[in-house]
Order: C-alpha cells, then sequence, then structure tokens
DNA sequence: CTGAAAGCGCTTACAG
DNA sequence: CTGAAAGCGCTTACAG
C-alpha cells in the first residue's frame, strides 16, 4: 500500500469516471449496486480516504480551529488546549496551536497567517504585550472578514466577539475573605502589574473584601511582580518588614514561592502565615505544605470556548446571535497551606 | 475591508486575467510595470493574501506538522510542544497540536485524521497504551504512504523512523550516583511499569549505578507507579518500612511526592533523605526544598524534532538518507533535596 | 445508471 | 505583455 490513493486513479483503474467513482463511494442511489460494490472493495483495500486539503477547498471550511496562547507551559493554559482539544475532536475539528510567546508581533503575525484560510475561527488570550499597547486591530480585522473569534482569560472591551473568563474578582474576593474569616489580619497580595486585565480584576476583589470585612488596605501589603521569571526580592522584603499573617497570590506560582521564601525565614505555613494561590495546578498539589488556590477550571473554559466558536460555525441561526461572554465559576479548593 | 478578496475579484476589478493579476502579484517580469502597480497597490489596499488551502492543493503540501502526544498539561510535553513550534514558525509551518490520552485508539484516530492531506509530516510520543499493546501498525502505515515521522521520547525499534530521545540510561545512572557519592547507601526507586520504555531505561541505569558502585540491588526498595492519579500507599510503606537515606523517582511528580510523604512522617530533606527527580521542570523548583533533578531539555527534544522533519521535507537529499536517532544529553541540575 | 462540466483559489507552461 | 488552459482532488447540478 505505497502513496495515498485519488478519486482518478480508481477511476482510470475500472474505466469510469471521477463523478462515478465520488457517487460510488458516498453510497449514492444514482450508482447501480454491482459498481459501488467493486467500487467501494476496491477504495476500501487501498484504503482511499478522501483528501482533506480538497474537500476544505470545496467547502470553503478547513474544519481547524486556530488557538493562540501566550504561552503553554503553564498549567492554566495547557489545560485549556486539553479542553479545546477534547471538544474539537469530538466535533471533528483538528487544532492548530500557536504561541504569542507574550509578543505583540509574534501574535499579529500567527493570527495573520493562520486567517488565510487554514482555520475556520480562533480561540485566544491576549499575549502582555498587547494588553500593554492595547493595539487590537489585527483581531478586529480578522472579525471584519467574517471569522468568528472566542476570546478567553485574558480579554478586552475594545474587541466585540465571543469571550470565555472566570469570575477573577469574586475569585479572589471569596480566597480573601476566607483568609479573613480564619482569622487573618494582614493579609499581603502579590499581583501583577496593572495593564494584565486578570491581575487588575483580583487586586479588585482583594480590596473590596477587605474592605467589607472592615480591614483597611495597606498598599505596603501589595507587591507587583512583572512575571515567573523576576526576581520575588520585593517578596522578600514584604515578609520581613511587615508583620503578615496571610498570602494571597494571583497565581499558583507566586504564592508557592512566597511560601519558600517564608520558610527559609523560619515561618510555618499555615501556622505562622497562610497562604492561597490561583490557578489549580501541579504546583499547588506539589508544594509542602500543598496549597489552598482558586481553580480556574481551565478546562472547562477550553470545552466552552470551542463549543461556542463551533456553534458560531455550523449552526445557522447562531452566526447572528449578539455575542456571549460566558463567566466561568472558579472555585476555592482547600489544602494545608490554610487552617 | 469585508471578506478575504481572491484574484478572480480583483481580476473583474480590472478587467484582466486571473493569471495576470497571479503573475503582477509575484512581481513576474511578464507583466508591464503599469499593470503591476496597479494590482499590487489594489490588493495591498484590500489586504490580499493567497489563500494557504488553494495553495497546498497546488503545491501538495500543507506546510502543517502534526504533534501527537499522550498529554499535555505535564512540563515535559508542553515544553516539547513549545520548541516544537517555535522551529516550526521559523521555517513557515504551523502545528497541529492532536493529544491521544494515553489511548491507541486516540492516537490511531488523530493519525488517519491528519494523515488524510492535512499535514505534512508527523511529531509523536507514544501513549501508554500503545506501548503496551505493542501495535505500530498506523504509524508504519502512515510511513508506507510516504509521510515522514519523527518519535520522540517515547518511541519503539519496531518503527523505522527518525528518532529523538534522551539518554535516559545514563541520566538515571549518574542520578544515582550523585547519590551514592554523597554517601547514600539505601536508595529506593520509584519508576513506573516496565511497559513503558523510558521507565525500564531509568530503572537499569538506576541498577546499574548501584552495581557499579558495589551496592547490591534490593528489589524492595523498588516501587512501580502506574501514573500521577493512583495512589501512593506503596511509596509511604516502602519509606516505612525500610531505613532508606535516598529517593530516586522517575518523574518530577514522583519525587515531590515521596518527599511530601518523608515530610510528612517527620523526616527532612536533603538531611535524612535526599530526592532526585527526572523531568526539570516548575515542580522542581517550587518544590520544598527544591528538588534536584535530570533535566530532559523538552524543549530542545522539541526543536530537534522539529528539525528533522523539516529537513526530510524539504533537503532532497535528505530524504534518502537513513534513519537518525537523535540522542539529547540529559544533565543533572542541582538543588536543595540533595547535599 | 453514467459522465461531462463547472467550480473551490491558486500557479505555471504555453500560445498569441 | 496578456490570457487561455490544465491541473491540484474533490463535489454536485445537470445532461444524456
Amino acid at each position: 500500500m505505497k502513496q495515498k490513493i485519488t478519486l482518478k486513479e480508481i477511476s482510470r483503474r475500472f474505466n469510469v469516471s471521477i463523478s462515478t467513482v465520488s457517487k460510488a463511494l458516498k453510497d449514492s442511489p444514482e450508482i447501480s449496486e454491482k459498481t459501488k460494490e467493486i467500487i467501494q472493495a476496491f477504495a476500501k483495500e487501498h484504503n482511499y480516504k478522501p483528501n482533506n486539503i480538497a474537500l476544505s477547498l470545496k467547502n470553503q471550511k478547513t474544519k481547524n480551529i486556530g488557538i493562540i496562547l501566550p504561552e503553554i507551559v503553564h498549567y492554566f493554559f495547557s489545560s485549556v488546549i486539553t479542553g479545546v482539544e477534547r471538544l474539537a475532536t469530538e466535533k471533528g475539528y483538528n487544532v492548530i496551536v500557536c504561541i504569542s510567546n507574550e509578543s505583540f508581533d509574534k501574535e499579529v503575525i500567527n493570527m495573520q497567517m493562520l486567517a488565510n484560510g487554514s482555520i475556520d475561527g480562533f480561540i485566544m488570550s491576549l499575549s502582555k504585550d498587547t494588553e500593554k499597547k492595547q493595539d487590537f486591530h489585527h483581531i478586529n480585522e480578522v472579525i471584519n472578514q467574517g471569522m468568528p473569534v472566542v476570546m478567553i482569560d485574558r480579554v478586552t472591551d475594545k474587541v466585540n466577539c465571543d469571550k470565555v473568563i472566570i469570575d477573577d474578582f469574586h475569585g479572589a474576593y471569596s480566597a480573601v475573605s476566607y483568609l479573613v474569616e480564619s482569622g487573618r489580619k494582614n493579609i499581603a497580595l502579590i499581583t501583577m502589574p496593572d495593564y494584565m486585565s486578570v491581575g487588575k480584576l483580583r487586586t479588585e476583589g482583594y480590596k473590596k473584601a477587605l474592605i467589607d470585612a472592615g480591614i483597611q488596605v495597606d498598599e505596603d501589603l501589595i507587591v507587583k511582580v512583572e512575571d515567573f521569571y523576576s526576581g520575588f526580592e520585593p517578596v522578600e522584603e514584604l515578609l520581613k518588614n511587615h508583620n503578615v499573617d496571610a498570602v494571597f497570590g494571583v497565581t499558583e506560582f507566586f504564592a508557592v514561592s512566597a511560601m519558600k521564601i517564608a520558610q527559609k525565614m523560619g515561618k510555618t505555613a499555615p501556622k505562622d502565615i497562610s497562604f492561597v494561590g490561583f490557578t489549580d495546578g501541579i504546583i499547588s498539589i506539589s508544594s509542602s505544605p500543598s496549597l489552598t488556590t482558586v481553580s480556574q477550571h481551565g478546562e472547562e473554559i477550553g470545552e466552552k470556548a470551542a463549543d461556542l466558536l463551533i456553534k458560531r460555525l455550523e449552526e445557522e441561526d447562531f452566526e447572528l446571535r449578539p455575542y456571549e461572554t460566558e463567566i466561568i465559576k472558579s472555585s476555592l479548593v482547600k489544602r494545608e497551606s490554610t487552617q
């Protein structure tokens, strides 16, 4: 069984037309039973499968969906892909993954590449760069060309499209409220710069929870860290100079890193300091003590995004429906780092 | 700027033929400067980009590469994807990601879907199921059809193709030797069932290191764990009933989980027990104490695999070259869990 | 019941 | 310098 076989080759083999072969293989009633039988048998034997590219060109749809993510080596984003992939495969779609690497330029290039016919629609989360720049022309362009886009997690209201997000504000609110209820008073926050939409919302949730509990927000207890790779000295300073009894980190990595620093300073979690993170990944499970976190349900976000996208692609009436913003509920997973 | 514009539409706009437009946009010397100018200007204004699907059909190549992985929410595999994606994008290829979810059936279905024209070649790592079944017909079929395949990490010698692996044996060997050198005598192993190629090789490296150091292999110190989600009771038993002073885990998760169990039993790492893992991921960095690991260099593996694949796709002579097995060197990253 | 034709969007050897 | 034709692999309305 060498090389893929085509309709043309089958048609030559039996001295019939390509149309006849095509119809025979689709078991069309137009074709005689006898012809269908021999053609189908031959096709099966030679493992004939229609060429996807030809079908795409003919049908004007590729059955591919593109997903553009800031990075992938990260529990949240890889679980989003897992969710997208599952739903997509179930519906007969392939998933093309591009990584913007937090760069605006790469995000634009990736979108343009895929938009030239390779896919039917996009799922994407903004790069940091893009959030900083606030330039979304590439996304709006694609949408104007009639290609549906679903934004997830890091979204913007400058683009009108379907969105799937979690309730960052409430997730943070409930995490901090939980700390307050367990008797903590000096709750520090380790967050991201404000241009990151999710960092901002989680910070607001933190503040609101304190205010509602009658605790004054102390800006000295708030540290902003750029990303995973920048240093954590400010956190060290914070723990050294302030009498902190709880830390809320807006990522699990932030929380665990803070916990490690505290442990090195001789503090015990949760006895001396409680810790809560965001994103319920493998870090939270394997840290010691294991970390209480706000679970983002990445797979669910991915599935929901794929579902919205495919509906818009396939359901006649859906295409014209107003855009939705689906909010996936986060949940607090309590572990050993709090009491 | 609505909808994507085609050559046909441009040709109608200026009352010329499609061929002329096509050539003009390629800046062909066949076409007059004036014609080229106006056509190019118009195309630019309307953001014309050739349709990838049409190009694929014409050129008989898609510029897509397919990658099939057992899972993705896992540091090693997601870093492989990152490496593949980087090299692929650089060379003008897109990456289609499929997840077999450790299932043989899904692996087969994914391969067949993609093999029908969607991609030019495969990069893949075997699912557990496939390793257990030892059924590789789907891979050989694809190769027989002339589609190149590069296997990574979880490979088999039953398939003749390019491979990129790490030196699992030596990685384990050096990790265990390091433990021996630091004075440890009762070194436990937490590994996977033998049908997993990588688990087997790492186990062999562990044994050889002990033997070479004149330490007898004690099968009672070897625990086999199915996967992340199965329980770790056997590990608990091991640590309770044997006087273990070091643990080598064939994944970082195994090692960190064992460390947590030991800590709960009141042991301190590395004072009482040293721990070494495999896969240098984020778990190792964020555990407390941080974990000494054998780094697998996932991105490098991904890049190398993509490089081999694209070479076979593009370089005339390369296509006929004998298959290579590239071995990426692992390296021991020393952290706090050993001394 | 079978086949020729047109078309999806593009490229390119060939003719004029 | 421009265009008609053939072709990549397939589908389908239409003719016979």
